[in-house]
DNA sequence: TCAATTATGGACTGATGTGTCAAAAATTGA
DNA sequence: TCAATTTTTGACACATCAGTCCATAATTGA
């Protein structure tokens, strides 16, 4: 029923979270979004509702897929070889796609704890991601790859604000290659 | 000769600094500013001419500011307490002071690579601090308060990225507690 | 006291930004 | 074929924004 929409929803989202994931929210305008996702201004508010709902939904993209990435690295080879590449994933050799650094990092720069929305979103992620890594240090540990002495969930935060600043970095600049030698780095601080 | 300022240059920049701290550049507009700023619109403009400009200097200062804050806990107590005092440095206890965060790492969040002038600054200081850490990691070593087979610069440049980790984590709504904590593990990770 | 100079206040300009309106177009079901 | 519904298009309304103009005020040096 009814005329059908010209343009396909998902990919026209996926243009819209580039736009905000390189320049943030209020950097970006609705005409940015509008030409970049290659369609009318009626049709992106009837579509998506208002900026800030579409920047809702591009961050939940964001957040499903960089979620995903993560823990399937993660969850590659052994511990110690998850945790590395978990990390090193974050350094991409296409020099673009490096620079982006993470929407969810950019997030809390740009609104810090001010949107709760936003704020409940890195909550859940942050804590699905804690549990993983801190599963597998304790595998680590019972391994003998990973000190044991060291405490998982601390160990798994630490491991998280280690990605932070990797991915600041990346923003800043850094190349693909000192990145990786400081998620090396980063990762052989954790075995015995 | 002339009209004398009416308002202390310094206090208003000062003021600038803390808007664009918190809010960013996109998102602060010049109402913003001459609000807290405490002027007129004209005053702004003839005394720091236009944002952008505004914005250098009060990066700048805030810059020469954090810089030497920075350097001051590196060098206090042995070593590694001063590696340790440098990371425990960006927990205070302050809430509102924690949560702002890191105007430098704000800065590489919003505009990347893009601007050269930015770009300058941080390589500036960042170059700074990696070389006054990596001198008291020697010195650590030296003493045998660190790993001896750790290289120096790489470790520094790990202190550095560990410093963003924590600087986003606080204006991410982390606690002081759990900062310093973080403070410790990373300090303790650079031990023999 | 007066000329020269700089600061201030308030109005103003032109551009940009977000969101809406209304008419035309496309589709489905009766 | 036509009524109902939804999308599209382009124009439009209204707010905000950065930066400027101009008249007035304050100060210094002659």
């Amino acid at each position: 029923m009814a005329r059908p929409r010209e343009f396909d929803r998902d990919a026209a989202l996926e243009r819209a979270m580039q736009v905000f994931w390189a320049k943030g929210f209020a950097s970006t305008s609705t005409d940015d979004l509008r030409e970049a996702m290659g369609i009318g201004r009626q049709s992106l508010y009837g579509a998506f509702g208002d900026k800030r709902t579409l920047y809702l939904e591009a961050f939940d993209a964001y957040l499903r897929r960089i979620g995903s990435a993560h823990l399937s690295r993660l969850s590659y080879g052994s511990p110690v070889e998850g945790i590395e590449n978990l990390l090193a994933g974050l350094a991409p050799e296409d020099d673009r796609e490096r620079e982006l650094g993470c929407m969810g990092v950019g997030s809390v720069s740009e609104f810090g704890t001010t949107d709760p929305d936003l704020n409940l979103r890195r909550k859940v992620l942050g804590e699905l991601l804690i549990r993983h890594v801190a599963r597998r240090i304790v595998e680590g540990q019972e391994r003998g790859e990973l000190a044991s002495k060291l405490d998982p969930d601390e160990t798994a935060a630490f491991v998280l604000m280690a990605m932070t600043g990797l991915q600041i970095a990346a923003r800043g600049g850094a190349s693909a290659k000192e990145l990786k030698s400081m998620a090396r780095f980063v990762t052989c601080r954790l075995m015995p």
